[in-house]
DNA sequence: CAGTGGTCTAGACCACGGG
DNA sequence: CCGTGGTCTAGACCACTGG
């Protein structure tokens, strides 16, 4: 039996082949058939069956290589997606109302270490932002940020009393990568005061360094308040 | 001038828009030309432009409707991706020769937040493994795992000792689904005795719930060794 | 209702890389 | 070498949705 169902789209075929993944029907580590028989057997043109192969290859389910073929991963390299987000947006998302407050903004010189994370010489201008943003009136994230003015020179008289320098930057800047660390670390002393919490407490701290597609743009320090989760779904 | 360069394939219609983007010559919150005049100027096909959209906004800096045309991200909502690898080739990935140590295996019972999390009846059958990796020698992080025995039935004769549960389950489970849920917690009572760190320095602490494409399968805690950190790329 | 993106097709050529 | 996936094309129909 050759011939199958017909006016199968991309996505049938996807879950065609992912069940047959999940069902071990295609063992992990051992070949599929090659496109064209698959396209024949379902009843479909080559490029559908291609669309559906390439989006699980994508999701790390099958790994393809030209002559080779097409096979089952051994160990599926799943990835999780994270969507970075206006923080206003994030606290919104968890359904409470944002709130900011700028603490200081003045000209702090980047330490050494963030500014060799941005690639940056000695006494490179740079603009210091220190803020909070809010949840429900508490405190959610205290920010520490540095600015390079070589690359965002408006940043000079941009008002970030109103408008988080998070979000100026989002809609100022031609954000083209970056990196994210995430760690678990003290509060501190600089931060604890605007916390609430003593400095000793356990805080999830995220530093992002910040790239356009010329210069470096931003390196920022977040602190985020006791009982912070990142979920993540994969 | 509306004829371009020609044999265009959709990685370069991909990065010519991508700098329009960035140079603004498309600014945030506008439209852009629809696919038949870009293909028309770039002098390739309507499927290339498709394509090479399509990638933009799967990244977040398009939007695109149906009738309503493609408009440029006002706030482009980067994804970050993050690959679920096993605990092993993570701490070799990061030069480190990978150990492994089973603490205990017992029947003891899932708490009922676990249990919630995996939609489990009360008085589930579950298998508990805790369990300490090594990188160097060194702590690297510590596992406390439950599984889900009516979904796993040969968990219950599996040697833990020499291979890990993480990558016992990675071969042997259906994988379909999850959630992870990281946070800064102090090390605890539990881990600290085999974390070599007192209890309440600050820790990274993951957990995972993982679902089968019909049962769910495990849930599971890894409290990190001081000094980790969660490193993605934008 | 009409315009735009979403998708499918049949065919073709090409690049990579296993044997 | 030569088979397999990667991609492009021209054309077509469809689904969604804004006006």
């Amino acid at each position: 039996m050759a011939a199958r169902a017909q006016n199968l789209g991309w996505r049938a075929v996807h879950d065609e082949a992912l069940r047959r993944i999940q069902a071990r029907e295609w063992a992990p580590g051992t070949m599929i058939p090659g496109e064209e028989d698959l396209a024949t057997e379902l009843g479909c043109a080559r490029a559908t069956v291609n669309r559906a192969l390439r989006e699980l290859a994508d999701a790390g389910l099958l790994e393809r290589r030209r002559k080779a073929g097409t096979r089952v991963a051994e160990l599926p390299n799943r990835r999780a997606h994270l969507s970075i987000a206006l923080i206003a947006e994030e606290i919104e998302s968890r359904g409470a109302r944002p709130g900011y407050a700028l603490i200081a903004r003045d000209n702090a010189p980047i330490p050494p270490a963030q500014r060799h994370a941005l690639g940056l010489a000695p006494g490179a201008d740079t603009l210091r932002i220190e803020a909070l943003h809010l949840a429900d009136g508490r405190p959610y994230v205290h920010e520490n940020r540095w600015i390079n003015l070589a690359a965002m020179p408006l940043a000079r008289t941009a008002d970030f009393a109103m408008m988080s320098a998070n979000e100026w930057l989002l809609r100022h800047a031609p954000f083209a990568h970056g990196t994210l660390d995430y760690s678990a670390e003290a509060t501190g002393e600089a931060a604890a005061p605007h916390m609430g919490c003593p400095p000793q407490a356990p805080a999830m701290v995220l530093e992002r360094a910040t790239f356009g597609p010329d210069h470096p743009i931003t390196w920022v320090r977040l602190t985020y308040a006791p009982g912070y989760r990142l979920h993540m779904d994969i």
